[in-house]
DNA sequence: TTTATTATTGATATTAAATATCAATATCGT
DNA sequence: ACGATATTGATATTTAATATCAATAATAAA
């Protein structure tokens, strides 16, 4: 099996066992969400409202709150992250994975973003958590400027 | 001079200079803002509802479109900065010091926000967004979980 | 398998923050 | 003091997030 199918099947096993022990239901609508979110967003950064755009040309009869509460419920169980870039919606992502904590640099010209992760910058910060006795449930740190295309630099 | 008074008079002269350079108006109302946000609100992070109400009792007259788009003006003139930590209002800080930068860490339990501020981490964030021709405009860190007081650690 | 129980769905309504509108007014250069 | 222009404050609008609720679907028990 490759790591990416792999990884699929952790994340699916992540939400059932949240399912189950939240004693919610798994229906059609949860698992073509599922799959639609982890198959075509990986690495991407999709608001609620592009998602059900995107659903409803295959699914029509799915709502739009419901994949508002889909998203959500991944966020819940740990298998997405919400973000915030400032224009005021929120922007789901898949983890990929539970170890590799990874940021964003966003341009605000071209609105691109760029994904890095820095094992020094994570110490670093832990370290200043331990330090004020912060018991640190979650981090994100962002840097905003002009990207190699639109930058004068 | 004081450090304090005197970084309050750079402030002000970065405000009247932005002020002149964009051909605005200085105001009654932008002087009463000004003080209050710049003498009471130092190392605090404040809603536009919360600064209203609290001028409000001073300045019955001012009303909340003025504050809010002052406020706005701040972040613009770079005397201010604007905050988000996920409780869907926008929070302003006045900005200390042009030079050190300083990030946060938010208790999810009392709302509590104690700053920090980390050369190291300073550094390495300028060296990965060089590495990625990344040109820098601003950046934030925002830590979220249980401080001190809250978390069972 | 049928029934009972409980969660989910989708449409719609509501809330709350951010922002736009606009007539009356204040500021500032001449 | 005058005229041009920006600002103000009240209110309206927009937008994203969230709540509501009757109809329906999923699961557990009989």
């Amino acid at each position: 099996m490759t790591p990416v199918a792999k990884r699929k099947m952790e994340r699916r096993k992540t939400f059932n066992d949240y399912i189950a022990k939240k004693q919610l239901k798994s229906t059609k609508q949860r698992d073509i969400i599922f799959n639609e979110f982890f198959n075509y967003y990986i690495g991407r950064h999709v608001t609620v409202e592009e998602l059900y755009e995107d659903i409803k040309r295959s699914n029509p009869s799915i709502g739009f709150a419901t994949v508002y509460r889909t998203l959500k419920l991944f966020k819940e169980s740990g298998i997405a992250s919400e973000r915030n870039f400032g224009d005021g919606k929120a922007r789901y992502e898949p983890i990929r994975s539970e170890t590799e904590h990874h940021h964003h640099m966003i341009c605000t010209e071209c609105g691109d973003i760029v994904e890095f992760a820095n094992m020094q910058i994570e110490s670093c910060l832990h370290q200043v958590a331990k330090l004020n006795e912060f018991n640190v449930k979650n981090h994100k740190l962002e840097i905003y400027g002009l990207c190699s295309s639109c930058g004068e630099s």
